[in-house]
RNA sequence: CGCGGAGUGGAGCAGUCUGGUAGCUCGUCGGGCUCAUAACCCGAAGGUCGUUGGUUCAAAUCCAGCCUCCGCAA
């Protein structure tokens, strides 16, 4: 089938390349090129790094409401509009275009968290499964037809950063799959069952904030839900710490929520929590590197009895 | 030109302001103690102090450039 791919960053870049592979790529639309990170160089996309290596055509609109943008788009003629955690809503005119629609690549069992961040959530929500979902794009936000579905286990071990790897594979894989059995005219739609629909809220700064006023459980799968980005976070003495994993451990003290109630030079610190207790095994300081908290304790004193916020 | 921090034995850090034979905690290796140990005691190995140049009798330390890494902000 002749393809435009529409994705910006790397959850994309699989499916794009599947794409490449099986069919052809037409045109590639993503994000514009903004100033990024320190220093506020300019920096491609993933999936423009991609399609460039390629030599597809890139677009990269400020917005897709532009009517020279879709007279482009009309002209590139592709039968399928594929979708990839692009970034921008797509108007109707544009949904109506391609001969067999446009579809999206949604990282979720559908209609179980629609928007922006259904990784993180569901590992955050303590959940042990979850998918990916092809569908039909409508104007409203990941609410259209199902076609096809794939389950995929969440491990005690995953990580945002774990799953998210796994979830591209299986969308590139399932991409593949919905194209043949759409042009074999093999494949019907079904409903969302709007009624069971969540909301995967977006992820802010404030999210990763750790409340220690929580469960030890609720703890750890917020960590484990924002590892390797943006990172789940406390405070200690004014100083910022990213924690990026921790273990359930138990206490028979009665200390305040979040207080360090005891150091182990070997394994890390223990904190307590609503429940018990979790100890901290990987950390971030400011300015420095991701370490273990072993090593970070080789240098660094922590002080038991002190209150993290 | 967005703001800022950092590069020192295998790991994490101190020392830099006030130049003068490189230190701490841990690890590693050897030995000892012990029923035993991740515990304790004794000893050892291991560093051109990111890189280039400059100042100086003398530079980890002062000055200039470059490389790499990281935090914030976007």
């Amino acid at each position: 089938m002749d393809v435009l791919f529409m994705g910006t960053p790397d959850f994309s870049v699989l499916a794009l390349e599947a794409l490449i592979k099986e069919h052809n790529v037409k045109a590639v639309i993503t994000q514009p090129d903004k100033p990024k990170g320190r220093g506020k160089k300019i920096l491609f996309t993933p999936v423009k790094e991609k399609a460039i290596e390629h030599n597809i055509p890139v677009y990269q609109p400020k917005t897709l409401k532009d009517d020279d943008f879709i007279e482009k788009l009309k002209e590139i003629n592709a039968d399928i509009f594929v979708v990839a955690a692009y970034g921008q809503l797509l108007p109707e005119t544009v949904l109506k275009m391609p001969k067999y629609g446009c579809i999206n690549i949604h990282a979720s069992l559908l209609p179980e968290y629609r928007g922006a961040a259904p990784i993180q959530r569901a590992i955050i929500d303590g959940k042990t499964k979850t998918g990916v979902t092809i569908m039909y794009m409508e104007k409203k936000l990941d609410s259209g037809d199902m076609l096809l579905k794939q389950e995929i286990e969440i491990t005690p071990n995953d990580t945002y950063g774990s799953l998210h790897d796994k979830m591209s594979v299986v969308g590139a894989s399932l991409i593949i799959k919905t194209l043949k059995l759409l042009s074999e005219g093999n494949l019907k739609a079904e409903k969302q069952d709007s009624s069971l629909s969540t909301y995967a809220y977006m992820i802010d700064k404030e999210t990763g904030h750790i409340k220690w006023d929580k469960t030890s459980d609720e703890i750890i799968n917020l960590i484990r839900g924002l590892n390797p980005s943006p990172c789940a976070y406390t405070n200690y003495c004014g100083e910022t710490f990213k924690i990026y994993a921790a273990e359930k451990t138990k206490t028979d003290k009665n200390s305040d929520f979040g207080e360090i109630i005891s150091v182990s030079p070997k394994k890390g610190f223990i904190v307590k929590t609503a429940d018990s207790a979790i100890i901290i095994t990987q950390m971030q300081a400011k300015g420095g590197k991701k370490m273990s908290a072993a090593d970070y304790l080789r240098g660094h004193e922590i002080k038991e009895g002190i209150i993290l916020q």
